[in-house]
RNA sequence: AGGACGGUAGCUCAGCGGGAGAGCACUAUCUUGACAGGGUAGGGGUCAUGGGUUCGAACCCCAUCCGUCCUACCA
């Protein structure tokens, strides 16, 4: 039916080459294909992009700064989806930025990730049968260089595939020299100041990797295990107690068992010995606060040495420490016949013992949580050993007391505030030393003969100092975490206060990561940033979710459910994935990743493209500096340049506050609904038509409008949006630089809005009749419009030649009154009411029959608007704005229902 | 055990105090010269359940159920 609805232009005109073309060389081909082909814009651009310098910052020494520090991702290998997704959105805030003329710094790199790393490398090696001790400290880490280095390359080749405006001048990596300066320095500082510490404690051991990890590195999964009911013999003869353990293995480390001190139960054995059996060690029976009468027997094995609570309980009544294992889980000396045996064996062989001594008493079935290494996957080992910690209780109450006193960081969504209080006000020290080689080695110094311990920045320094000569250097490597920490000022050269950068970019604006961050590393950056720079590392905080998989499922390597995006850029190109992915969630909620997603997105950079190929081609002879919106426009002229400007504003401020989800939405409506839709098939009218001066005016408002529109989109669609806006009449070098559409409100206008509203109700209401009777668009009608004043009538005869034009009228008549055959077809729109003689066409019962199922309609509305407006609750206390709205509802309903009803009794009559 | 988030159209999700929305899918229609990766017109929802607050609740409060995820765990 809408054969005539879209009016089309008589043929492509020939591209001019642009500057842009000839810089970047290889695109040859001038002409427009129907469809985007992204491949080739998006190699052309970035290198165009990156030549230019134009990501560079610091060319506007006298615009306000604004500054985002990437997330650094590991080394370890390939960026996923998830990444993807993180620095979309930050690259949207640079890009609109910049824009805005921000001297604008996005600073790049990449985060050595200590254990993930030194973990890949040695599989590597064991798989040509090499472990690292065999190639040794040295060999093995121009091992893990290597690695690195290729891992990086791959990274930023997906950077830039993803199009990011990085500053690349200013890379950075966590194990370069100025990370490495900064935190010697900070180890040495907290270590003067006394809150780093060396001390023997219940660590969580990861036995397959041989080393430390930090609390948060423990990941707790429900396994299915057994209590072990065991009985201990005391000294004396005179009977036994009974203990539960999950893990019999330990109980040769016992060296105590613990009861409630008011256990009447057991109040009486307090103080006398029990022989362990298997070892026959005689230990204590004890009484302590700790242990739930309720639980089990009510009676506990203490094993200092394997458990952080009993080693608690140890330090409390001066138990001695019997470590059982060695670091890679086998029992040591300690464990007697088990010596040798791994810990997972050795539970097997004990438990058939202790059966077999008549020491079991039973197995129960028992749901528990068992700590798993995040790195490794291995069984974590509480093990007692020497490791360095942070204290963390001042450094916590200095970040507390900063977010409460209004000097935090502002979280978006702000409920993640909420769980970054929660954790740091909890918070309990953190072991920073681990058993690797890839990593910043711990600037520690001990004398060879004597043992004493010095820290200083370099062994120069430690010698000096201590007046030492036989100095070694701590073996281990500190935390990854300890080095990223620093990241947002030491990136900008800190601990040189004076460096340029640091004075320029610090604070950050902004740190965009995912809410799975939060404890290892955002909270982490917030005290580390009060403690050394006396400011907090960024303003705002925006937290994005996961990305899912389609059935909402976690992506992980092991169930082979990832998406990479390098896959999703070539199947769609970058600017639907970035489009999908920005646009497809609200801010701290996870994103499940379809295909159908990206294919919408694709979907809409064509329509974009095709739109612009539709401008291209009747914008022949317009330079940008012949574009003039200022003189006399038609009605859909001036109502675009408003709905751009309302867009651009609405877009402003949703970026803004980072409401990405809604940012597209608008985008969208506007670019599919106003522009596509409506607008460009309205221009078609005067840009094919012969009036020369108004087919001028709406070049001039089309190019300005695609222009303006190009800018809009350029942060979230950045290739496209350049290949086009290079092609359309502009100014300047690239849009990357192009001034940002601010809100003009010259711009504004109501009175377009409400023609073009009339208009549009007109337009489909005639589409609506046509439809139902079968008329096709080719078959010309028609169309008698009664209107209800005289500004309506005047806006329609004003703009009777789209309503022609659209509506395919043979006559058309206006008139506030006018003459009216019997047999029409009606519609009554808000101010007017429409008339199609269609005679021979209608039934007139079945044309009844519509209009009373419209008065039906009617009735309801009418019905809805009048209860509320006679409830005399409402009228008294709602705002006047929306009794308003309601009252002029009321009028507009009931007005249509008068007019529907007059048209049956006419038709009846 | 505590906490957070989610339950809206067949699917994926937005809206978060004033007439239930989008995209996809579906139906009908158009071999249209920007675009079929398109146009036009449609069908489809007691907004998880039960209370409460309010003139008015998908939206705020309480309870319940169902999902997902964190945090802490008793041997």
């Amino acid at each position: 039916m809408a054969d005539q609805n879209n009016l089309t232009a008589a043929e492509l005109p020939n591209l001019q080459d642009t500057a842009a073309d000839a810089a970047a060389a290889n695109d040859s081909k001038n002409e427009m294909p129907t469809t985007y082909d992204p491949k080739s814009a998006e190699t052309k651009w970035y290198s165009y992009w990156t030549e230019g310098g134009y990501f560079r910052a610091g060319g506007r020494p006298d615009a306000k700064a604004y500054s985002i520090v990437i997330p650094p991702p590991n080394v370890t290998g390939m960026l996923h989806i998830g990444h993807a997704l993180d620095f979309t959105l930050q690259d949207i805030l640079i890009r609109t930025k910049r824009m805005q003329g921000f001297d604008t710094l996005w600073l790049p790199g990449t985060d050595h990730a200590g254990i993930a790393t030194q973990t890949k490398v040695e599989q590597k090696l064991r798989e040509q049968g090499i472990s690292r001790h065999d190639l040794g400290r040295e060999k093995f880490l121009e091992q893990v260089w290597e690695w690195k280095d290729k891992y990086a390359n791959t990274i930023h080749e997906q950077w830039a595939k993803m199009g990011l405006s990085l500053d690349y001048s200013r890379e950075r990596f966590t194990l370069d020299e100025g990370l490495s300066k900064a935190v010697r320095e900070v180890f040495v500082k907290l270590y003067n100041k006394g809150l780093i510490y060396r001390g023997k404690r219940i660590i969580n051991w990861d036995p397959a990797a041989r080393t430390a990890l930090s609390d948060i590195e423990v990941e707790y999964k429900e396994v299915n295990g057994h209590l072990y009911h065991l009985r201990y013999p005391l000294k004396d003869g005179s009977g036994f107690i009974t203990v539960a353990t999950t893990r019999p293995e330990t109980m040769l480390g016992d060296t105590a068992v613990a009861v409630h001190p008011e256990d009447d139960r057991y109040k009486d054995l307090i103080g006398k010995t029990l022989i362990l059996p298997i070892i026959g060690r005689e230990i204590p029976i004890i009484a302590d606060d700790y242990v739930d009468k309720e639980f089990g027997s009510g009676a506990v094995k203490i094993t200092p040495a394997h458990d952080p609570n009993d080693f608690e309980m140890g330090q409390r009544h001066n138990l001695p420490q019997i470590n059982v294992m060695d670091e890679s889980g086998t029992m040591n000396e300690e464990a007697g016949p088990y010596q040798g045996q791994d810990r997972s064996v050795c539970r097997k062989a004990i438990t058939a013992d202790l059966k077999e001594q008549g020491v079991l008493i039973n197995i129960e079935d028992h749901v528990h949580q068992v700590g798993h290494s995040e790195r490794s996957g291995a069984v974590v080992e509480p093990y007692l050993s020497t490791q360095w910690f942070v204290k963390m209780q001042p450094l916590a109450e200095a970040a507390i007391n900063a977010q409460k006193d209004g000097n935090g960081v502002n979280f978006v969504p702000d409920r993640f505030e909420r769980t970054y209080l929660n954790w740091i006000e909890n918070v309990r020290d953190w072991c920073i030393s681990r058993q690797l080689w890839w990593g910043h080695r711990i600037p520690a110094w001990y004398s060879e003969s004597t043992g004493e311990l010095v820290v200083a920045n370099d062994e120069e320094e430690a010698r000096r100092i201590s007046g030492l000569t036989d100095l070694k250097q701590d073996e281990d490597v500190l935390d990854t975490w300890f080095s990223s920490n620093l990241w947002p000022f030491a990136t900008l050269g800190w601990p040189d206060e004076n460096s340029a950068d640091f004075k320029r970019y610090y604070p950050n604006d902004v740190l965009v990561t995912g809410y799975d961050i939060i404890y290892f590393w955002v909270a982490r950056m917030i005290f580390s940033a009060l403690e050394f720079t006396g400011e907090k590392p960024f303003s705002d905080v925006l937290m994005h979710g996961l990305v899912r998989d389609s059935e909402g499922q976690k992506m992980s390597k092991s169930l082979g459910n990832g998406v990479d995006p390098l896959e999703v850029i070539e199947k769609y190109g970058a600017d639907a994935m970035r489009y999908m992915i920005s646009t497809g969630s609200t801010a701290g909620q996870d994103l499940r990743f379809r295909w159908e997603k990206v294919e919408q997105a694709r979907n809409f950079a064509n329509k974009i493209w095709n739109a612009s190929r539709f401008a291209l081609m009747n914008l022949e002879g317009v330079s940008f500096e012949n574009i003039d919106i200022s003189c006399e426009l038609s009605t859909a002229d001036r109502w675009i340049l408003h709905r751009l400007n309302e867009t651009s504003r609405e877009i402003t401020r949703l970026i803004d506050s980072y409401e990405f989800g809604e940012t597209g939405r608008q985008l969208y409506n506007f670019i599919w609904d106003d522009l596509c839709d409506w607008y460009i098939e309205f221009a078609k009218l005067s840009l094919y038509g012969s009036d020369a001066a108004a087919k001028a005016k709406t070049q001039s408002v089309l190019a300005y409008v695609l222009d303006r529109t190009m800018r809009l989109i350029h942060p979230f669609m950045p290739f496209i949006s350049e290949e086009i806006w290079q092609h359309l009449p502009h100014e300047g070098e690239t849009i990357t630089l192009a001034a940002w559409p601010e809100y003009d409100a010259a711009l504004e206008n109501p009175q377009a809005v409400a023609e073009m509203n009339l208009l549009m109700d007109v337009i489909r209401a005639v589409r609506n009749i046509r439809a139902e009777v079968n008329v096709p668009m080719s078959k010309k009608v028609e169309l008698i419009i009664k209107a209800g004043n005289e500004e309506t009538l005047s806006i329609i005869t004003r703009n009777d030649n789209y309503i022609g034009r659209f509506c395919n009228t043979s006559s058309f008549e206006a008139g506030l009154n006018p003459e009216t055959p019997d047999k029409v077809m009606s519609a009554v729109v808000t101010g007017a009411e429409l008339l199609l003689p269609l005679s021979g066409l209608i039934d007139i019962e079945q044309e009844i029959a519509r209009l009373e199922k419209e008065v039906m309609t009617l009735n309801g509305e009418v019905e809805r608007v009048e209860k509320k407006l006679s409830n005399q609750g409402f009228v008294a206390k709602a705002p006047a704005k929306v009794i308003e709205e309601e009252r002029a509802k009321q009028a507009d309903y009931s007005a249509k229902r008068e007019k529907v009803l007059a048209r049956i009794a006419e038709l009846r009559g």
